[in-house]
DNA sequence: CAAAAATGTGACGGTTTGTAACAACCGGGA
DNA sequence: TCCCGGTTGTTACAAACCGTCACATTTTTG
């Protein structure tokens, strides 16, 4: 899934002539020509306020996205995992923090030429409409884990985004973590302490079972889905699926 | 801010023919030419499920987005202003329900003829890229603000918000708070209990003086901005900025 | 004007936090 | 290979913050 099409970029003063460019026909072999770049554990690519130059794909590991309040209160905001793109945004500065949570790989791509490609190539535009979407879908649901859910739920949450994220093949319930605890608190909103205690109880629970310190596996996928709410009880598991239309609001 | 540029808007069987059609230069211009749409507070734009057929301008008035969770628990995930836009995604069926919170005046856009004005226009097409960049910014301050802000941080930020949104003008420390306690409640993830005693507190330390009840007057926006945390102290009324770079966060 | 809804305020309790001590794990070096 | 220090993860207990419940008060609605 990824590198053809390197050919010839078009350098700067070419923009909007017709002549046949390149015109990659997706975004991942946009990047595909670009050399792969590794960065260590706990490396950041980028710091919350640097000039925003460079887009870049995710090729391989593991990223955290993460702001600091003013007096060290960290947030994550995500992870990135293979496939996603990281520092599109129009801002002249990036909003956030990109760290490596493991050894990852990335390809970078400058940020004036990512945009001409998109404005040039018809096919690339709806492809990255679809990723910030996407992006967008998931803030919400982040929205609503942080805003509502309790730590049984916001850490059920977390491991079924990971095992779905991971699981593209169905029945293969062992999850890899590779963030830490810490990682997982500050996406969550709670303490490290917290998120041990709940994965403790879940364990007890027999819904999943540590496999080593950094993965484990789903036992109740169903189970799991239940605990997290959202009500994502269509999975194949079992588990009752109400899909009832939900009482108005009063105003 | 609003309605200039009427034009004739194209009707539907014109899409691709470059015969120089009309081309609107802004995105407020494309909505110019739709009809208005009034409704009345607490009724529904669209539902979240509903099929995804149109695209909202906000003319007037104020909306709550918000997601309800299978037991009832409800998060707004954001209130839109006039100039916003609702209903922007590739999805096929809305993520979320969108309700007038008082009076509201719309435009509404057929989805996929405003998909095909914006593929064609490249003038229109950053300006809907930089809605989307600033939705996600303002989703990802949510997330900072829900993760680990306390309530008093919560509301003051809310606050602040609501003054920037409406103060373009300076110094008019008078804001509308159109919504509900309920409807802060639910965007602040907090309940309608802790944001009186919150404001009242507020009120307390003479930051914030009740207007009306849906109104207020900031008396202190400096000491406001430090109360909501982020540092956003760079206001002109006093109030230390620490632009301090932040210690690098262990693995 | 009465009834319903929204808001404000207090006491109390629960979930989560913070502190701390301890256990488990990892990576080097002898 | 074993040992050892530092990091990471777990568990226990007291404290804090916010939620729950209850009710008074104000505002809105019919």
């Amino acid at each position: 899934m990824l590198s053809q099409a390197t050919m010839s970029q078009p350098h700067g003063a070419v923009r909007r002539f017709a002549t046949v460019p390149p015109c990659p026909a997706s975004l991942k072999s946009l990047f595909g020509g670009q050399p792969v770049e590794t960065f260590e554990p706990g490396t950041a690519v980028f710091w919350e306020g640097d000039e925003a130059r460079h887009v870049f794909e995710v090729v391989e590991g593991v990223l955290r996205v993460f702001r600091i309040l003013s007096d060290g209160r960290r947030v994550i905001t995500g992870f990135l995992y293979p496939g996603d793109l990281l520092g599109v945004s129009l801002k002249d500065q990036y909003l956030y923090t990109a760290e490596a949570v493991n050894r990852t790989k990335l390809r970078r791509y400058e940020h004036g030429r990512f945009q001409d490609e998109i404005n040039r190539s018809p096919e690339l535009r709806p492809q990255l409409f679809a990723c910030l979407c996407d992006e967008m879908a998931a803030a919400q649901d982040q929205m609503v884990l942080l805003a509502r859910k309790s730590a049984e739920e916001r850490v059920a949450s977390f491991l079924l985004l990971i095992a779905r994220r991971l699981g593209g093949d169905v029945r293969q319930p062992v999850i890899e973590i590779p963030m830490t605890r810490l990682d997982m608190a500050d996406y969550l909103g709670l303490t490290i302490e917290t998120v041990s205690r709940t994965m403790t109880r879940l364990t007890n629970c027999r819904v999943i079972a540590p496999s080593s310190r950094h993965a484990l596996v789903v036992r109740k996928l169903g189970k799991l889905a239940l605990l997290a709410g959202e009500s994502d009880a269509d999975d194949k598991d079992g588990a009752g699926g109400r899909a009832i239309q939900q009482a108005v609001w009063p105003n």
